[in-house]
RNA sequence: GCGGAUGUGGCGGAAUUGGUAGACGCACUAGACUUAGGAUCUAGCGCCUAACAGCGUGGGGGUUCGAGUCCCUCCAUCCGCACCA
């Protein structure tokens, strides 16, 4: 017997496969095409810990699987490579970023290789690559050069617009124009300065400038997202964080509310995805009613979900950056209005999230008129009700809405009870069962007709209109770093003009320091003599991380093309990808907005889908185990996890490289943590043992596990295998290195079915039966379950397939040479030195996938369980000829049976056939 | 708070369609071969029991001849979203 030696091999196959170009797709092919793409990483410094692979080894088996059953496959691999690790690094350190994205690029791709994937490197993408970028500022451009068109459901170019203007104004025909801009008749657009007419296509186009709120850090000269900002401070350096409204790119994600939330209903996404996504579009439907206010001739605009309970809004509540709250507060209010102002805007979303519990609010002194009640009803300002949503007021009904019921509460505000139910003073009763009451014209309708009667109501009275509201707002689409794409645009008598196709890529420039310049413009600011012309600014900013992954598996399809960014011949033959694997974390951010230029570059015919990508899987994160040791809050003492209780610890990360079962290993661990030399060790049963917990594997938790080191001691093939062993590929679950011995030893034992004392040793000649059923059964399953992707269950099929096959020892090539190439896909490079020691000269990645045969899988006898009143009493077995009478009549025959039911007549007998007989007594 | 998911041996998990729960692997126990074994092989391994029987898929209830699977309810854990009018 001799063990596989899988350093020799692995490396040998990796190179035959990139030697010959074995997984390099051909564009055209008669053979049906299949598309499986993975989530293409981002390079970070840390390398690949054993997390990263799940899904790729999943795809991979699923690409190999499909390559054996006759598809040309598509399975590319590239690189998200923009993005702020490397510009932080590159702050702290000077180094520049695409060195060391390029460094940590080239690590990624030498850890990937080395696991044998079946990628098609001859197209791989970086993002940050100019000749991709290229063409993310393309499309771009054709964002800025285009319009949505509401009435046709569809992005259009601008000059369509222009020409509209041109003719006719601003007129709203049928729907062409609505969005909100004033009025002009076509003279006045030809009047018009080219900075007016810029400021009105502004509000058209779909990658526009906006007045965008932001978190501004000024000591850090940056914007923040809401991560990086803890109660109100920049979380790394601690400094103050203020809400400020900056001039910003922006796409018109809003435009494609309606079909981002139709697309859902035709792909085959998991339905959290999907469900998150609806939640993230947010559509409700409800009604805008404008409010007059007492004293004056303007009103307030608010929307409800609720018009049906009008008759119950004691107060109105605007956010307090609503436009109206300055005009409207009395003299005596305004100081302390301008202090809470002043607080809200300090307030991060995400730190309000901890004080849902507090109610604030000022009354402006200023008074509505309900336009159905006619009672004047106060006006306040709270932090409750968000600027960003509706139109940023509402009317508050505490009879039936909770937060307006806290609020009434708290300043003691009347309640009053217009729905049927429960009484509402100590509760708001927001269900919409009762009948609608003490409620005028809409008394005694059911909530439901009650808001469409409303609806029509206002639209009569002129004073409010049914509408759709969306939770979804526009993409906030510039950043002020430096390590992502420029927009390819610069500014002229402070109009934004874009670059010509010719003038493409607008490359990044050298900067010398990436961070901001003294006057807070973006590193970009720092490039000298960048300008368009010798004389005009190129915007700033940068494009953000998702511009590059918006469009990415587009470029796969034609990554080499100069002319476009994808040959339309191209794109048809790939169309969809047809399995997307990659984890749950992007399922609003990524896959929302690829959807969207999905659809996008489909209204221009520039694609021929509508959606990007038919099947998605989300891989479950694999978890590290995390030890800790505990130190003693006082006197230089660890102590053990059991003694933990008898003293005051504080725990510690340790390395989990110093702890094997929980036990730290004492020496190491002071060798590796010099600040612990001097320390006492309180021990248990002589040993220190660890604390541990499951974390997310992460650098900073000391539990990363870097799948070099598993391939080093078990190989790709085995690491690969036990990675899909470990449970269902859609589960988080925890690392755990106890469990590999089995796997490998699988794979030996399989070595072993071709190789006896002589060395490789398999006959041919006739199989015996019970081999041929165990094989067929085995290649039955293995596709069953390669096909709802469940990998766990089709290694133990293999693992069963194998015990049995080493138990009759034929070791017949008519056995063997299937569950060589069944087996491929999970364990590639021990079945290539197989299937070469097999005499093949071939690549066994195309050998087409086993066949299963009926006949070996039908069973000589089978057997009936005989249940008697729900009780397993006793098992028969029959000839797989016998007939359903034949069994009936030797089951009631039977000895035990007869028994149990005590030779009276069973009341019923149920067949299942083949399964069970069930009698009651 | 809202939405989603998941609860099965000591552990990871299996049971695809309502049909013999616990496949397969780990750990553990015993035995064999061994100078030795962190190697290999054989057997055992849900709980309770000497054994028969009984009990068992988070708790409680229901539908069914039959429920891990379907329904109701409660509990726990995880994930997502955040005052959405």
């Amino acid at each position: 017997m001799s063990d596989f030696n899988f350093k020799e091999f692995e490396p040998k196959w990796q190179k035959y496969w990139a030697d010959r170009g074995s997984f390099e797709a051909k564009d055209h092919s008669e053979k049906p095409k299949y598309y499986v793409l993975d989530m293409f990483p981002y390079p970070s410094g840390a390398g690949l810990h054993v997390g990263h692979p799940l899904g790729y080894i999943a795809s991979d088996i699923v690409s190999r699987y499909k390559r054996m059953r006759g598809f040309n496959v598509l399975h590319p691999m590239g690189f998200d490579a923009f993005g702020l690790p490397a510009e932080q690094y590159a702050v702290q350190t000077g180094q520049h970023p695409a060195k060391t994205t390029a460094k940590n690029i080239s690590k990624y791709k030498e850890q990937l290789k080395g696991m044998g994937f079946s990628f098609d490197w001859s197209r791989e993408v970086e993002t940050c690559d100019p000749d991709y970028y290229r063409w993310t500022q393309w499309i771009f451009l054709k964002l800025f050069d285009s319009w949505y068109d509401s009435s046709a459901q569809k992005a259009r170019p601008i000059s369509d617009l222009i020409s509209h203007f041109e003719s006719d104004g601003s007129d709203n025909h049928n729907g062409f124009v609505e969005n909100e801009v004033e009025s002009f008749g076509p003279n006045d657009w030809t009047g018009f300065s080219l900075q007016e007419k810029e400021t009105i296509l502004q509000n058209f186009r779909l990658a526009f400038l906006s007045e965008a709120t932001v978190n501004w850090c000024p000591d850090l000269g940056t914007v923040l997202a809401n991560e990086e900002v803890k109660d109100g401070f920049s979380e790394r350096g601690g400094f103050p964080v203020i809400k400020k409204k900056m001039r910003q790119w922006s796409l018109r994600i809003t435009a494609y509310a309606d079909r981002l939330l139709a697309g859902l209903e035709e792909i085959d996404w998991p339905e959290p995805v999907k469900e998150m996504q609806r939640n993230w579009v947010g559509k409700s439907f409800g009604a805008e009613v404008d409010f007059p206010i007492e004293d004056s001739d303007e009103s307030i605009k608010i929307f409800t979900t609720r018009p049906d309970t009008i008759f119950g809004a004691t107060f109105m509540v605007l956010a307090p950056e609503h436009e109206l709250v300055n005009s409207i507060v009395s003299e005596e209010k305004r100081s302390d209005l301008k202090k809470y102002q002043k607080e809200a805007e300090k307030r991060s979303e995400r730190d309000r999230l901890s004080e849902t519990e507090r109610v604030t609010g000022i009354f402006t002194g200023s008074y509505a008129i309900n336009p159905f009640t006619e009672e004047k009803i106060p006006i306040w300002v709270s932090d409750y009700v968000l600027i960003g949503y509706g139109t940023g007021a509402i009317m508050a009904v505490p009879g039936h809405d909770s937060r307006d019921h806290a609020f009434a509460k708290r300043f003691d505000i009347e309640i009053r009870k217009v729905i049927e139910g429960p009484e509402v003073l100590d509760e708001a009763n927001e269900a919409k069962d009762g009948k609608v009451v003490n409620s005028g014209f809409i008394s005694g309708l059911d909530p439901k007709d009650a808001i469409k009667a409303m609806c029509e109501r206002v639209e009569e009275d002129g004073i409010g209109k049914a509408t759709v509201n969306y939770r979804l707002r526009d993409a906030v689409f510039g950043r002020q770093r430096y390590w992502g794409e420029p927009f390819p645009i610069y500014f002229k008598d402070g109009i934004p003009i874009p670059l010509e196709d010719a003038e493409l890529p607008l490359v990044l420039p050298e900067i010398d320091e990436f961070k901001p310049t003294k006057d807070g413009d973006p590193p970009l600011g720092r490039a000298k003599d960048w300008l368009k012309d010798g004389a005009h600014s190129y915007e700033l900013s940068t494009m953000p991380g998702w511009a590059g992954s918006s469009w990415y598996w587009f470029r796969y399809m034609d990554p080499h093309n100069t002319d476009v960014f994808v040959d339309p011949e191209k794109a048809s033959y790939w169309g969809q990808v047809d399995l997307y694997m990659g984890g749950a974390e992007h399922s609003t951010g990524h896959l929302l907005y690829a959807r969207f230029w999905t659809k996008f570059l489909f209204d221009h015919g520039l694609v021929p889908v509508n959606e990007p990508m038919k099947r998605l899987v989300n891989q479950g994160m694999i978890q590290g185990r995390s030890n800790f040791v505990f130190r003693a809050k006082e006197g230089k003492k660890l102590i053990s996890n059991g003694l933990k209780k008898n003293f005051e610890t504080v725990s510690l990360h340790v390395d989990i490289q110093y702890v094997k079962d929980d036990i730290l290993d004492i020496e190491e661990f002071k060798n590796a943590y010099p600040e612990f030399k001097e320390y006492d060790f309180e021990l248990e049963g002589g040993k220190y043992v660890c604390g541990a917990e499951v974390e997310k594997m992460s650098k900073s938790k000391y539990n990363v596990v870097n799948p070099d080191d598993i391939i080093a001691l078990y190989g790709a093939d085995t690491l690969r295998l036990y990675e899909m062993f470990l449970g269902p590929i859609t589960d988080a679950k925890p690392w755990d290195m106890h469990g590999i011995d089995g796997v490998f030893r699988f794979l030996r034992k399989f070595w072993n079915l071709f190789h006896g004392k002589e060395g490789f040793e398999v006959t041919a000649g006739q199989a015996s039966g019970s081999d041929l059923k165990v094989l067929n059964k085995t290649i039955k399953k293995v596709q069953e379950d390669i096909e709802r992707l469940s990998f766990n269950t089709a290694i133990s099929s293999f693992m069963i397939c194998v015990n049995e096959l080493g138990k009759s020892n034929e070791r017949k090539k008519e056995v063997l040479e299937p569950l060589v190439i069944a087996l491929s896909p999970f364990a590639p490079h021990i079945c290539s030195e197989i299937w070469e020691k097999l005499g093949h000269s071939s690549d066994l990645n195309f050998e087409p996938f086993p066949l299963y045969d009926e006949k070996y899988l039908a069973e000589d006898s089978f057997e009936y369980p005989v249940m008697v009143n729900g009780k397993l009493r006793t098992k028969i077995s029959f000839p797989s000829s016998a007939g359903e009478s034949e069994v009936k009549e030797k089951v009631l025959e039977n000895e035990i049976v007869q028994k149990w039911i005590n030779g009276g007549v069973p009341k019923k007998i149920v067949f299942v056939p083949k399964k069970i007989i069930n009698l009651v007594v």
